[in-house]
RNA sequence: UGGGGCGUCGUCUAAUGGCAGGACAGCGGACUUUGGAUCCGCCGGUCGUGGUUCGAGUCCACGCGCCCCAGCCA
């Protein structure tokens, strides 16, 4: 088994990220040599886009690591899981690409070591069987603002709660009747502390366990043993379960090196801001509502957000890997735009997709100048994709082109049919349109032109073509539905609404009969094409047969000319509002100070203390005591911003080891002009850390100041490394300062005096010439 | 209103006290037998107020806003 190493930056699928930084960490530091993470989605509903993230998170970044992603059907709960769901999951994610080789796991296959382990709790009295009524569980358990009160079974003795659990094992209770709790603190803050329910009586068929158990662990115990038995080091979650992590940890620390455990690796848990997507739910309460009232055709319709209506609907698992790629990783939750989704999908299908034509709407054109067949060849790729191959295309009298193809009264910008006009056929011919021929409600049944002669692959002189636009011919076309499949939702955040099925977008598929080109019945069935000016389509894999073609439209192309006129049209139609006001901020109000308090802020400002220090001196004991204890050493004008901003922290924890007398030590230095700002905190970080005194950590990293004469060769230097940022600095961009100041502290080690060092700098650029 | 988490261009994401950068979207141009692609350019941001610092998106304080927690779900 190859170890872990951390990979560079270009060969890496997860672009950095918080999680990767504790990886790197880990690994640095030899806390971990070998990486396993986990994707464990419950099997009790069909993989969505969701866990496409998800997974590429966790076996993405077990993947750029070398180490291993075990997939894990989380399943321990009997009432919701079922095998379909499981062979889906995994059919899903292989689909995704992920290899999780032989670390196919099941928390059911841990029921028994789950078991011992609730056991050993047990006997050691850090867990016991409570025998309340739900409803008195849920009152005990207090409120977010109450805290609970313990259970009257709470200390029930060792050998009762060991008999009870081993009955409750053996089906003699009725659901209900009893729970094992972890014995943690009914008082705790941190709702998920108060006894947190470790295992419930559930009197079902488990879809793998069958009827062996009646009693079922509970996520909270489940999950994070099971990361610990398969040896899972970094146990990456959403953002929902960062008050459960205090359980998790609780039990880790319990439970290593007892029952088969180890002492080491123990799993950590870290958490990652959920992803959601615009126009999107994916709730499975929610899709299960538009699977039911019949708005969607199944699981798999070409608009659900499911892996499988995705993979149905055309898209690429290396689109959603791209995609996933885009969004990227964070501490918070992000609703991401749908157009980053409909780029990469595009992104992906733009160099692989033959262009082949097909009308969706068809309107017949008749050339009144054109007799049989000719045969046209056309490449299947555009010049810039670069790719060979070619198709015939039967040219003949009759054709049809796209409905929306021709105007009778086209608006300014026009590059499509008109009458009178000339335009190119793609790959044929230019034609000029003579005549509109229209029915007795005015709408337009054919059109009649003519080829312009020697337009075949060359524009013919003293026309002007005004574009190129697509067609097919009449004789060999061959018929197909066209399903428009569009977003499922008008508005971006359905969720939000209170019904979200009132966003339903009744245009999320529509459907049209027209044709396409005959070339096509010679490709392979799971061809995906880009019909040109229409958009990326494949056949449905479903409903798709050689006597009735059905093409899925997987993305559109991105269509600058229709978003135009719709913005002309809205524009039009809107009456401008007027620009509402920006939602001011509120006021600021500063906590009252109590009179005593409000006394001491005003001595501290009578000694020289800035308005925020005394402030906080007078409100915060720990830093008022630190101060008057200092001011032995050091006026308290000095000390204060030390106090308060560089120590405070520590202060405030109680986990200051710096003496009074050594801070006052280390500012006297600074302000001997012996060591800098930055180089004393520095220090006193260092001293926080080991607990040695700051300015003996002063002396070992021999940190000291280098100023004016000593500066001059350095800052020469850094100017000649960067004539080009120096040329910018004199045109005008100032902030570059900042720069010119960094490399020179780089330069020397952080020795520079950063103060002299600007003003040299300054002067010397300021001044005129480099050298 | 107890506790916890999180706030950077319209959206997603970088910057680990030193040039606020990239991508998507948008806008403009070049090119084009796809109103596609490509190329070039532009627009646009550190939640607010103070403080510390030579220098703050980053550190400190106080506000403001959003999300999560009272399943015998996960």
């Amino acid at each position: 088994m190859p170890r872990s190493r951390i990979p560079k930056d270009s060969e890496r699928l997860v672009p950095k990220n918080f999680i990767t930084e504790i990886i790197d960490e880990d690994l640095r530091s030899g806390r971990y040599d070998l990486i396993v993470t986990r994707f464990p989605p419950e099997p009790n509903g069909y993989p969505h886009i969701g866990h496409a993230i998800a997974s590429f998170i966790d076996c993405g970044i077990a993947k750029d690591y070398r180490g291993r992603c075990h997939l894990r059907m989380d399943d321990t709960n009997p009432l919701t899981e079922e095998q379909r769901y499981v062979d889906a999951i995994i059919r899903d994610m292989r689909w995704l690409g992920w290899d999780w080789g032989e670390h196919l796991y099941y928390a059911s296959d841990y029921f028994e070591r789950l078991y011992e382990m609730a056991v050993d709790l047990i006997k050691r009295g850090l867990a016991y069987v409570d025998s309340l009524p739900e409803e008195k569980i849920r009152e005990y358990r207090g409120t977010p603002d109450k805290p609970g009160t313990p259970s009257p079974y709470r200390n029930r003795s060792v050998e009762e709660n060991l008999k009870l659990f081993e009955e409750m094992r053996d089906c003699k209770h009725p659901e209900g009747a009893h729970v094992l709790r972890a014995k943690i603190d009914m008082a705790s803050p941190n709702m998920k502390l108060r006894d947190p329910i470790l295992y419930r009586i559930l009197r079902a068929e488990h879809y793998r366990t069958g009827n062996r158990w009646c009693i079922y662990p509970m996520y909270d115990f489940a999950h994070p043993l099971s990361d610990f038995i398969e040896g899972v080091t970094h146990s990456l979650c959403s953002s929902e379960f960062i008050e459960n992590r205090a359980v998790y940890d609780w039990l880790v620390e319990k439970l290593a090196g007892r029952v088969g455990l180890p002492e080491w690796p123990r799993p950590k848990q870290i958490e990652f801001g959920r992803r959601s997507l615009e126009y999107t739910v994916v709730s499975k309460r929610k899709l299960i509502k538009l699977v039911e009232r019949g708005l969607v055709s199944g699981w798999d319709d070409p608009r659900m957000p499911t892996l499988s209506g995705l993979r149905r609907r055309g898209v690429r698992p290396e689109a959603l890997i791209a995609f996933a790629q885009r969004v990227g990783i964070s501490r918070t939750d992000r609703t991401v735009d749908l157009a980053l989704l409909e780029w990469a999908i595009r992104d992906d299908l733009n160099p692989i997709a033959p262009r082949v034509m097909a009308v969706s709407e068809p309107l017949l054109l008749e050339l009144e100048n054109f007799q049989g067949t000719e045969w046209l060849k056309a490449p299947y790729f555009p010049p810039d994709v670069g790719k060979p191959g070619s198709r015939k295309v039967p040219f003949t009298k009759r054709l049809y082109v796209e409905r929306g193809d021709f105007s009778l009264k086209p608006p300014k910008g026009w590059k499509r049919l008109e009458v009178g006009k000339a335009t190119r056929l793609r790959y044929a011919y230019v034609v000029v349109i003579e005549r509109a021929i229209t029915n007795e409600t005015g709408e337009v049944v054919k059109l009649i032109g003519r080829v312009v002669e020697g337009s075949l692959g060359a524009n013919p002189p003293g026309i002007k073509v005004q574009g190129a636009i697509h067609w097919v011919s009449a004789e060999y076309a061959v018929p197909a539905e066209f399903r428009l499949v569009d977003r499922l939702f008008k508005e971006p955040h359905p969720d939000a609404l209170k019904d979200f099925l009132s966003a339903y977008n009744p245009d999320s598929l529509i459907v049209k009969r027209g044709f396409v080109e005959p070339s096509v019945m010679e490709d392979p069935k799971d061809t995906r094409y880009q019909f040109e000016r229409l958009g990326y389509f494949w056949q449905d894999p479903v409903d798709s047969k050689p006597d009735h073609l059905v093409f899925n439209r997987i993305v559109t192309l991105k269509d600058t000319w229709a978003r135009r006129r719709e913005e002309a049209l809205k524009a039009a139609k809107k009456t401008s509002k007027p620009a509402g006001e920006k939602p001011r901020k509120m006021a600021r109000k500063v906590p009252e100070l109590s009179p005593e308090e409000a006394e001491i802020k005003e001595r501290c400002l009578r000694l020289g203390l800035g308005e925020q220090e005394a402030y906080l001196v007078a409100r915060e004991p720990a830093i008022r005591a630190y101060l008057e204890e200092m001011s032995a050493h050091l006026p308290p004008d000095q000390a204060a911003p030390w106090v308060v901003h560089t120590l405070g922290p520590w202060l405030r924890r109680g986990e200051n080891r710096v003496p009074p007398a050594e801070l006052a030590e280390l500012v006297r230095l600074v302000e001997a002009g012996e060591i800098t700002t930055r180089q004393a905190k520095q220090a006193l970080e260092e001293a926080q850390a080991t607990g040695r005194p700051p300015t003996a950590i002063v002396k070992e990293l021999g940190l000291g100041v280098l100023r004016d004469e000593k500066l001059v060769p350095l800052i020469e230097e850094t100017l000649a490394t960067f004539p080009d940022k120096v040329a910018a600095y004199r045109a005008g961009k100032k902030g570059l300062l900042g720069f010119f100041i960094g490399e020179v502290m780089r330069k020397s080690s952080g020795r520079a005096d950063p103060k002299a060092v600007r003003e040299l700098l300054k002067a010397r650029l300021d001044r005129g010439t480099l050298e």
